[in-house]
DNA sequence: TCTAACATGTGTTTTTTACACTTAGAGAGC
DNA sequence: GCTCTCTAAGTGTAAAAAACACATGTTAGA
């Protein structure tokens, strides 16, 4: 996923990588509600969701701060384990209610998409 | 969908919007895979493929001039047909095999999307 | 001591989407 | 003839989302 566009050219032929918008905010809030974690631990694991190679970690961080502000996630520095500080996250009752309503959008989404690939899939018998 | 973001707050409670990231243009290729059509004609079959009530019509216009540029798909003025001139949109054997990837990406996004979900439930049980 | 991995950020540009307009043809009803 | 609505195709610009490019400090190991 080069580029990270949806999609571009690339010898000859098309790369296309079909992404949900935003879709790494309910990633977080899934991996929060399992259980807290901090940023660097969050950026490693959410490419088991999203799919691609790595989430950027500069929109990672303000995404995480900008779900604070909104009572989505909260978080303390974590001094007790050792290393480089962390900024350890957890999911409130808010978030986990955000996250249950994109889960509905997401089944939604789904629903759509195999509609749209049906639709696709009916044409070619056609032809 | 109003603001038409993916997710807004309204009255106590969220409503999310999951939407694949410009959706339109594998939407329009397949519309125009299954016939030519003009622009207008576009605009009001396109919810059909992606759910929302509406499509940006000054978007969809320059997207097609874009895929124009991009030799995905071809176009002429109407004028045979009575009304305003329309420009009558076609696919081209390019737009068609872009579509092709745009549908194999689409069936990524769907498994993803099912993994997540699952994932979701799976932790829903728990509680 | 130097490097690499861990950890958290900021600054800025580009891309995508939303919102707000403009222009013009043709028919329907007054 | 005049106005209104629907058809048809656009432009201009702002806001949101994502990508790209750095900056900074900690600790563990070669």
């Amino acid at each position: 996923m080069r580029g990270h566009r949806s999609r571009h050219h690339h010898g000859g032929h098309w790369r296309v990588f079909a992404r949900v918008e935003r879709f790494t905010e309910p990633a977080l809030l899934l991996l929060l509600r399992e259980r807290p974690a901090h940023g660097y631990d969050l950026l490693e694991r959410l490419p088991e969701l999203t799919g691609e190679q790595r989430v950027e970690m500069g929109n990672l961080y303000r995404l995480l701060r900008a779900l604070e502000e909104e009572g989505l996630v909260s978080s303390a520095w974590d001094d007790a384990s050792p290393g480089p500080a962390k900024r350890r996250y957890a999911i409130t009752p808010a978030g986990a209610q955000l996250l249950e309503h994109w889960v509905e959008a997401l089944r939604g989404s789904q629903e759509r998409t195999s509609r749209f690939v049906d639709r696709y899939e009916r044409g070619e018998e056609v032809n």
